[in-house]
DNA sequence: GTCTATACAAGGATAGAC
DNA sequence: GTCTATCCTTGTATAGAC
């Protein structure tokens, strides 16, 4: 393991448990027995920690939501789940990113950028889902409202338990979520796809 | 207008514009033409400002979502807006408060009860809406699933607005979001019901 | 009660020695 | 590549003038 990733693996692991804001350069060289001035020397400003750690996340995401021919009502809630996982994994950079991006234009720009890759993706799976006959056939209007309030879930999911269900155990807030993003397409499923989500809300 | 009242004026104003964490106490003395002991003999510590702002949303909030007998789908999704609006005058806290409450846990103990309050408040709503017959009979679990994601787009619009949604101008961010619970409470109206919700969202 | 002046600890950042 | 020394800013605390 190289040096910068040592940092960058110490760093995500006290900023998910303390939070970005509450972690100082100082005692993150000192939790790696190292001096300041070598950790600045890796990433001069604490931001470009942040950044290479967003980076991680959204290579990670990269793998993880992808587009699918032959998706299937499970398969595509599956893959929510592991979305979520992949927020648990880096959960410091979802509760600050309203204020990272607040005040660092780079990252904001690439975060959008991101994020509007991630949505079309979205919608072009809930289209494949159409297609093989999970849902139903939905206007235009109604597309976007799924897409746009399933980003909205999947986006802000892990801000709302830190502060609202703290106590419960991170796989029942996940089911929670999950189960909130299901139950969103249910309405517009057909028969068969209404089958896999309640099978899947079990 | 009192020398407290003058600083809890020109802090939520500096907040909203360049968020809580970037506004520093010196910053707010300068601007208020005072010197930083003034600002500290009122508000000790940033936190206590912080406060006192928060019983200022909290108790705006208190007035205007309230429980309604003759409730309708229109009055509902107004009630909504104007919650929104809210939201809009003490922005800072609603794109701070995650990590606010991660640190002060007397906020973090007073916001989770309002929270419940409001959900109660929220839940009887929909049964007064539903006994108006506006919305279908629904499950325990279908109210629960409103309740929760309603609240979920109710407490994080503003901040995927900031994020996603900054060029646009703030009527229509709100109006993208009020109208995304109405499509959430669509599937669950009635004929009577949709109606309302279908001329709301023109 | 109201306000000023000053001090201190902690945090991010930088220059430069080895 | 590693580390020391130093600077500037921020939140906070306190002593004391009017």
């Amino acid at each position: 393991m190289t040096t910068q990733e040592k940092i960058l693996t110490k760093a995500l692991q006290l900023f998910n448990e303390k939070g970005i804001e509450y972690v100082g350069m100082r005692e993150l060289a000192t939790a790696l027995d190292m001096r300041i001035g070598n950790v600045t020397y890796y990433f001069p400003t604490k931001d470009d920690l942040v950044s290479e750690i967003a980076k991680g996340l959204s290579e990670l995401n990269a793998r993880t939501i992808i587009q699918m021919d032959d998706l299937t009502m499970e398969s595509f809630l599956f893959m929510m789940r592991k979305t979520f996982d992949n927020h648990s994994r880096y959960r410091c950079l979802l509760l600050s990113f309203v204020h990272i991006i607040g005040q660092n234009p780079i990252i904001a720009k690439n975060y959008k950028e991101t994020q509007k890759t991630r949505n079309e993706t979205l919608k072009m799976n809930l289209l494949n889902l159409q297609k093989n006959k999970f849902l139903k056939p939905v206007s235009d209007d109604e597309l976007d409202f799924l897409v746009s309030s399933i980003s909205l879930i999947a986006r802000f999911w892990i801000s709302e338990a830190s502060v609202s269900f703290r106590e419960w155990p991170e796989e029942a807030q996940k089911e929670h979520y999950v189960g909130m993003i299901a139950r969103i397409l249910l309405p517009y499923a057909t028969a068969k796809g209404k089958k896999e989500v309640e099978e899947f809300l079990q």
